[in-house]
DNA sequence: CGTAGGACTTGGTCTGATGGGA
DNA sequence: TCCCATCAGACCAAGTCCTACG
């Protein structure tokens, strides 16, 4: 990228703000990076003897490590997914591994093996856990925060920076998600002898637990990463970084949105030309056309090749396959629909269905002339053809930044056509909350329905029903109060009437709040509005609506997200406009 | 050019803490 | 004061995109 950033940064050291300025110009994240390393998984702690696990109905007492990994299957037993045969076939596998060839050779049935015992005995301790004392519950607080003192927090150049994850994630079973082959498999406990350590050399390394070693200690600062390892699930690096907070994601989070910017500065144009390209005689670049045509109207995300088998069968734009649409040249009173019915990213259905113009329609059943359903639709495309083309249109341009630029110009616009100026707090956030779900709706950012869902909406539907027969009593005193009055004509009854008169109408205001938070609730069932709020709303924006009609931040963004969005909070004024 | 590895962002779910109402 | 719904934060999986290599 040719631009050079150079963010102000507001750092509190000592609770003294200091400005600060210090851009690279070579590639390098940093001079001075000093930590004290990751905190590993606890040990192993074998079951009392009295925790029997059984096999083929007879108690069998199992070697530690064999031990070990079964409970991680009894921890489980509640989950539908230890009854799948593919969890249960990896488990099967990479349980034996960890038997000693007496266990092998005795356990040769997974449907012989009985875990509730052991099921049974964590449940009481989760339940013991719940039940502590104050006094217990506070001390595994204070080592807690002793541990996040110790290891926590970082030096990266001058400043003492929050670590986003310095434990090493424990051993357990792999879940995946979705429809994933691998569900079940042995995650493995890592030791100090698989983990990379990355500081600088004038620093103080950390050092390895007490009879063991690093597998390396490196220097690179080329890279922000404190420390890796390899997982034995995938065979992917995994890492310890900075936390959302840091300068060093603070800054990189800032270039993502100003990218997003320049993108609206030249959107009109590359639209322009996709549309241009529809026509085109090359295949190739009407393939192009289309697939970024999608990504701009409908938010996907790019679609990388995955290798099959390794991973759930997902997809994203450029990998969509025949399957996955469906043409109708009419539906109901609209022409050219496209019908879209796949599974994306963490295995979220994506369903949606849309009118085309008349051109991409004609397009999109070319390219489906003589294809089986599971070829590709975009046989001519992948990813990294389509962001060498994107590179080309703009530099720095990539697929996901018309996500990014279309989440952010999208709650821009809704906040706009929603806010009114004449609303309660209340009214205003609920605003923005319909603005956020907008977006959270064009990237479809869903969720599962929370459990108590139907609950809590019955208890609100009770309330909403209880104000409706205090609307209507309160309506009936006023008619007779008014029936009174008329008989009366007296001041003492034309007071009673005005009185009721304003009962009614502060229940007649409490039902609407109620409906209206009935309503927010019920459209807000199966949407998440974190993703988009945490990794596609140039934060800005929020914080400039907020200055504008007056709402506390606090409203918006609670204590950890003021802290990720510290530089926009200290950098937008109210007629910030992305 | 195609591929693999590496670095970094994005994503949903689960759990324990919290705080408001009975 | 207790209970329960809600929420923040932890967790860790799964994407994107870039680079180096053959």
């Amino acid at each position: 990228m040719l631009i050079c950033f150079s963010l102000k940064w507001i750092c509190k050291v000592n609770s003294i703000t200091l400005w600060e300025e210090e851009r690279y110009t070579d590639g390098s994240k940093w001079r001075f990076l000093e930590h004290k390393g990751p905190v590993f998984a606890p040990p192993y702690e074998p079951l009392p003897d009295k925790v029997r696990f059984y096999y083929d109905g007879k108690p069998m007492k199992l070697s530690a490590p064999a031990e070990e990994v079964a409970t991680f299957f009894a921890k489980m037993l509640d989950h539908e997914y230890t009854t799948k045969d593919i969890f249960r076939k990896n488990f099967y596998k990479d349980w034996r591994k960890e038997m000693t060839s007496e266990e092998k050779s005795k356990i040769t049935d997974l449907n012989k093996c009985n875990f509730s015992d052991m099921n049974e005995y964590f449940k009481a301790q989760s339940e013991a856990r719940k039940q502590m004392s104050k006094e217990e519950k506070l001390k595994i607080k204070e080592e807690n925060e002793r541990l996040l003192q110790e290891y926590g927090f970082c030096i990266m150049d001058n400043h003492k920076e929050r670590i986003g994850n310095f434990r090493i994630e424990p051993p357990g079973l792999f879940r995946g998600r979705g429809d994933h082959p691998k569900m079940g498999m042995l995650k493995r406990r890592i030791r100090p002898e698989d983990i990379i350590i990355n500081c600088s050399k004038d620093s103080k390394h950390p050092k390895p637990p007490p009879g063991t070693k690093w597998k390396e200690v490196r220097h690179d600062n080329k890279v922000t990463w404190l420390a890796s390892w390899t997982e034995n699930i995938q065979g992917s690096i995994k890492y310890i970084m900075l936390n959302p907070s840091s300068r060093i994601k603070g800054e990189k989070d800032w270039q993502k949105y100003e990218t997003a910017r320049r993108l609206k500065k030249c959107v009109d144009r590359i639209r322009a030309q996709y549309r241009d390209d529809w026509k085109s005689k090359e295949m190739r670049i009407r393939q192009r056309a289309v697939a970024l045509y999608f990504i701009d109207k409908l938010a996907l995300r790019a679609g990388n090749e995955k290798e099959e088998g390794e991973t759930a069968d997902t997809v994203g734009c450029c990998s969509l396959r025949v399957e996955h649409i469906k043409l109708y040249p009419k539906l109901d009173d609209q022409e050219y629909v496209v019908e879209f019915d796949f599974l994306g990213k963490d295995s979220i259905r994506y369903y949606n269905k849309i009118p085309v113009e008349k051109r991409v329609f004609k397009n999109l059943q070319l390219f489906l002339e003589n294809k089986q359903p599971e070829d590709d639709l975009f046989d001519r495309l992948n990813t990294s053809i389509l962001n060498k083309h994107l590179q080309e249109l703009m530099d720095g341009l990539t697929a996901k930044v018309f996500r990014t630029y279309n989440a952010s110009i999208t709650l821009q616009q809704q906040l706009k056509e929603l806010s009114c100026s004449d609303d309660s707090i209340p009214a205003k956030v609920l605003s923005y909350n319909r603005a956020n779900r907008a977006v959270a709706i064009l990237c479809n950012h869903q969720r599962a329905p929370p459990k108590t869902f139907e609950k809590s909406m019955q208890n609100l539907q009770t309330k909403i029903d209880e104000k409706q027969n205090q609307l209507s009593a309160a309506r009936k005193q006023l008619k007779a109060a008014k029936a009174d009055h008329k008989a009366s004509h007296d001041d003492k009854s034309k007071k009673a009437v005005e009185v009721k008169r304003k009962a009614v109408q502060r229940i007649e205001e409490q039902l609407m709040k109620l409906q209206v938070q009935a309503t927010d609730r019920e459209e807000n069932k199966q949407i998440a509005l974190g993703t988009s709020k945490l990794n596609y709303l140039d934060p800005r924006i929020s914080v400039a609506w907020c200055k504008k009609w007056a709402v506390p931040i606090e409203k918006i963004y609670n204590k950890t997200q003021r802290e990720k969005f510290a530089w926009a909070i200290d950098m937008a004024e109210k007629d910030y406009e992305f």
